[in-house]
DNA sequence: TGCTAAGCGAGACGGTACGTCCCGTCTTAAT
DNA sequence: ATTAAGACGGGACGTACCGTCTCGCTTAGCA
């Protein structure tokens, strides 16, 4: 749970309802006062302990703080409906879910202050971006699989270019509508995709409760 | 050059030597140590002055750096050279400008700050980040007008995608290449232009040394 | 009134309500706070003008209270009853009224501060501790004329004494009372009477109303 | 030797050296300066610390210069010749000491911070005042037990009246000649002497030589 | 009566020192 | 041996006040 796990060998044990104290504490006070407001001083004081102890198991307010998110975002599961169109537009919904679970302006804050090590720079990717990436990333090669997307095509471009919309519109407060990811996704499809045209034919037939026989939402190219 | 300009009627004027030290000094201290582990105290030490006579122009640490930093970004004019993916390679290089001309990582640390209040959040991006975007959005529009993209494409939702794109890839430290911006081009424009084709064969026939008898570089579509 | 009188040739004439406004501020502010307390900051701002005023006005702090002290503090009159044991016992009053006027932590706090300036220290002795002693220099003047005191006592002594004591218990919070005074004045006039007993006999005989043909308060020697 | 010395059971031992280096800086610069103008910012810099070090061991200005001060008077111990006179000429010189340690002015200005506080002007009172009154005390009853003074003198009152005496001929800068003293004492004893004349005597014959046959220096009355 | 310049009012300046918060570390006692 | 926790030394903060300077206005005295 902490990141200095230490020798643990002998010697007295460390209590592990410590732990879980400060670890709640940080969650707390970063919802309530945002990162650069967040004090090990006020964590040790809710957490009821003192600093050294946070000292002895984080290196820092930025690891501790990743700590505690990790604790809370959950690895997401890559949208596979068949609806390539549909997928895609869930994984706008899949970066945007760690800055509905942690205050977006304390994630960058965080990173802000992560970005001078560059292990807790990695830590961070891990811990805040990966996660969203590989799902994503799994996404587009189902729809690659499905030939949904051209063979050709640069996947982690267009990770890229998702992920680093939804960071920018998120980061400067212009929250990213159903609409705006709509019409983002039909951009970069129409780079993208093998038939844009059959794609969004496919989306709306399901829309319209037209399924095929066998219950997939397979898109039939050249049907 | 300060923010805390007044009304500036009565009283003894403020000694303009002393703006300029303090912001020399805040930049250079910015270049060396970041924002973060820029203090006033130290601005005030290197200015040769005190912290009160900086807090009398402005009113924190994210102000001063904000005024700091206008010094040294200078307005980007518009490409506009008439071969629309040049233009818009060079789009590229204006928003990568900015992150060249500050430490990309002080810029961020500055601005996790700055969202904490609306003024300055709004400062910062007037500062930093429009006239980017402004000098990018007019050359979009040239391209259009020109007929090389179409008329109902999201200009705004183009301009994202670039800046973004450049944000993100700067943030996390995956340096964008030239190719990586051509072929972010290219994904953007298939979606966007009115004959992508055209377009790349215009450009390449200009690195041929190929020009137009007038010397301007239109694309001729349909030609 | 006020310290700086300067040139007054021409030019714009001083507000005299300003002096006032100032001064009474002062003495508010000195009742309220104390000395060190009392801030020309906070004086401007009662009397309704700027420290600048003040300044133009008083040389600083020390100087503006003397004289706003100076406003309050009224010259005593020597007593002379004839009666020189109740003479002298309204003596310490004499010098304890000055410290029933203004408060007297303020007043050593003041003193405190003159001290460092031989024209300040002068002018708080002529002030606040001369008039008091010119008072009682002058009722020991009478007695000694009465033949109530030795030609050859020391009177200047008998001030230090008096004011002394008086300053002292002061000072340490040690309250005199009237019959602390009674006791001091009989070991102080034990060396300095040329019959004590009589003095005393004196005393008490107007205590009981047996006043001399004439109605004064002579004592009579060898009688 | 600090004040702020708390319940001191577990935590980071307190720096002795920097006790030591912190007391000796407000010395030297209480003898410099003075008192008003002693800053602590200036005691730390000369001590080689910070302003929170010294926060952490006294409450403020007037404490730390107490517990310098405490370091430098020394306990007078009582004179106790035999000589009457002698002693309590001596008992002037006791109650001077203090303010040949340490600045008159500065001990002032102190004194009127102390005021503002009753524990402060306790600590003062047992650390300037008290010393010196505690040995001229045993003094006197030495006196009254030899058959100097009159059993029913008030012992107190004649130590005000040396006390205030010095104090405020000092205060004034009116330094006190062995003469004054001398004269001082001739009046108090007037009052407070069994047999004024005799201590007298015997005075000047052990300023001749006579001593009596057992080398002590008894008051023979009535011989 | 109109002009000039001295002096006034007030605002703001540059700077010192304040008392405090928090950091990251050290030390003792307990486990 | 290692914990828990108190306290330490110190850097930086934002503020109050100081004493001074500058401005624009007022007014007396001269033309």
């Amino acid at each position: 749970m902490s990141d200095r796990t230490g020798t643990r060998s002998g010697g007295r044990p460390r209590d592990p309802q410590l732990d879980t104290a400060i670890l709640e504490a940080t969650l707390h006070l970063l919802d309530e006062a945002g990162y650069t407001e967040l004090t090990l001083e006020e964590v040790a004081r809710r957490a009821g302990t003192s600093r050294p102890a946070i000292y002895r198991r984080w290196a820092g307010r930025a690891p501790l703080v990743l700590s505690a998110i990790a604790t809370r975002l959950d690895v997401p599961s890559p949208p596979d409906t068949g609806c390539t169109l549909c997928d895609l537009a869930e994984s706008f919904n899949i970066f945007l879910a760690a800055y509905r679970t942690i205050r977006p302006d304390a994630l960058n804050a965080l990173y802000s202050e992560c970005v001078r090590s560059p292990e807790l720079q990695e830590r961070y990717r891990r811990t805040v971006v990966e996660p969203s990436r590989t799902a994503v990333r799994r996404t587009l090669e189902h729809a690659t699989a499905r030939g949904d997307l051209r063979e050709d095509a640069d996947r982690e471009q267009l990770l890229d270019f998702v992920a680093s919309l939804v960071h920018y519109r998120v980061l400067f407060g212009r929250h990213l509508s159903d609409d705006d990811a709509e019409r983002a996704i039909e951009t970069l499809l129409r780079g993208a995709a093998v038939d844009y045209g059959a794609l969004l034919e496919h989306s709306e037939a399901l829309e319209n409760g037209h399924l095929d026989d066998d219950g997939t939402h397979h898109v039939h190219i050249g049907g």
